[in-house]
DNA sequence: TGCCGGTGATGCCTCGCGAGTATCAATTTG
DNA sequence: CAAATTGATACTCGCGAGGCATCACCGGCA
């Protein structure tokens, strides 16, 4: 039997296709799928020249289907919206539609990311019960590797054996200081102003290979920091900033809704970068279904989160 | 609107997946799809992790479907088949199903994957004519830019501006002989050993780029070669060296089926290599519906061809 | 009519990933 | 127990998707 037909196209023309026929507009249609419009413009090419025909009329001024585009459209809105259930289909086959799943994350996680992952995954498997747990990054590295728990929002920074990952955020931080403190008169500081400000940390057992990195940055800005004092869970931090002890770190979307009290101000220059990621053992996402299919939400690649998108930016800054 | 679910695996996968849920042999598969057994079990366990779902059973000696696999096989059967069917349907729209296309040809094409094209050609568009000539490669790069034929089979050498081309074969040449001549006897020759023979060649003008290749091999080799004949068509070629005129470089698969009283010996260490391409103009393709479908058979990234099939190696002997 | 804003295409560059080669590890077979 | 078979792993390389900057072109507006 000879060899079936392969295709020259892939389903991510189709989806970029899918989205500039619904939008008849390259640079909305780039923008919804988080791409740059000339990518996108390639991609299209790519298609039509895959495909021997032309699919969109573009005049300079506006874009409408061809025949063979609106053909294709009503060919492709199905086939995509079919094989988009199959997943969740194959996991509920072995059981991922049911069961429960332990689950760590940081303070950062909570205030970003997590509200948004844990209200899509309760609309799409309302039958699997999470476990949800407050714990630092060491903790929760010792806790996955242990196989206490399945799956941790946590912040890397040594290498994580044998985990796999995936990042949710990376962002510059700011600082965060109480409203009545001079320095929340400038719109944005340099680490180097902060000479003399109180500061507020987690202890650093918790996370020792940010906590250096934020000593570090301060002394290559010539500040030698008073640490005052080591908080823990790490929303209590706001409190203490409130109380003016200190200023902290912390990233702008950390920092949204802005609490009463405090300012955030950007820091100029170089400054400590906070990533978030979550991680599971490789295994296990193929042997706990339940797993497999938080990861489906929480691990999608560009998948919809509370708010406007967050991506995390490709290279750091 | 949030934007839809984006997918995490490509059709890629399901092809692979595919052949694999067919065979249920990760080497047959390979050698079906033409990739290496390692690039697809990594394609296939990315798909896994992707899906969160283990879609086969592997103890080291044998391969099984578990339920998720024969789920998935299930679904993406006729998904694939479906959209097998879609290029060809969008291109019927329009009017690729009817027409003409004016098609230029080399001996070399003819005798190797033209006949398989052709013949699929004609039982998925019977209704679009072909007008076939057998034509140098100068004249047809002539005539492609002209516009005078719309595609063209022949021997890239220089650079071919402004065309799209697929390659079809690439082999290093071999030499045919008089099947009394001394050397036939030797199982495999080397270029020096022909000192002394008399050459059959084509007429320079057809493809100089090659026909320089091919005295630099020989004066690489230490030998002059005493040209006996230019002559075209080149089927014509293999009569002269026949009578006993000289002996020609021919490739493989061109030699196959040997036609009587000739023989043909591979060459050891460096040799000329013969490359075939199909070419066409960019914009044709989209505006020449005919074109499009027979570039559909004729430049498909693998399509089935007569006989056993001819896999271009990736890189130059 | 000329300027400006919006739109899709093009050129150049980077980097991630698919695929190739070589090799390993495990299991069956004689 | 040796040899063959088979899927997985380590590494390296090259292609191409995608980013940024810019162009070419068109419409609207004063």
């Amino acid at each position: 039997m000879p060899r079936e037909y392969q295709f020259d196209f892939e389903l991510r023309h189709l989806v970029y296709f899918r989205e500039v026929a619904r939008t008849l507009h390259f640079r909305r249609a780039a923008e919804a799928l988080a791409v740059a419009q000339p990518a996108l413009s390639r991609q299209i090419a790519q298609l039509e020249e895959a495909l021997g025909v032309e699919l969109f009329a573009r005049s300079r001024r506006k874009v409408e289907l061809t025949a063979a585009g609106r053909a294709l459209a009503e060919r492709v809105e199905p086939l995509l919206r079919n094989l988009s259930a199959v997943p969740d289909e194959l996991r509920a086959l072995t059981g991922g539609q049911t069961g429960q799943v332990k689950v760590a994350f940081t303070g950062l996680a909570m205030a970003t990311v997590l509200p948004g992952i844990l209200r899509e995954f309760h609309r799409r498997f309302p039958n699997i019960r999470l476990e949800l747990n407050e714990s630092p990054t060491s903790a929760q590295l010792v806790a996955l590797a242990a196989g206490e728990i399945a799956c941790g929002f946590f912040h890397p920074d040594a290498t994580t054996p044998g985990l796999r990952t995936r990042e949710l955020l990376r962002e510059k931080n700011g600082v965060l200081l109480p409203a009545d403190h001079p320095l929340a008169k400038r719109p944005s500081l340099r680490l180097k102003e902060l000479v003399g400000v109180p500061w507020v940390l987690f202890p650093r057992a918790h996370n020792p290979g940010f906590y250096d990195r934020v000593l570090a940055a301060f002394s290559r800005a010539g500040v030698t920091p008073r640490i005052a004092e080591e908080v823990w869970p790490r929303a209590n931090a706001v409190g203490l900033v409130r109380a003016g002890l200190g200023g902290t770190f912390m990233c702008p979307s950390e920092a949204r809704p802005l609490p009463e009290g405090v300012a955030f101000r950007p820091l100029e220059g170089p400054a400590p970068e906070s990533r978030l990621v979550v991680g599971w053992r490789a295994e296990d996402a193929r042997h706990l279904p339940a797993l497999a299919s938080f990861l489906a939400v929480a691990a999608a690649p560009e998948g919809p989160r509370a708010g406007p998108a967050v991506h995390p930016p490709r290279q750091a800054v």
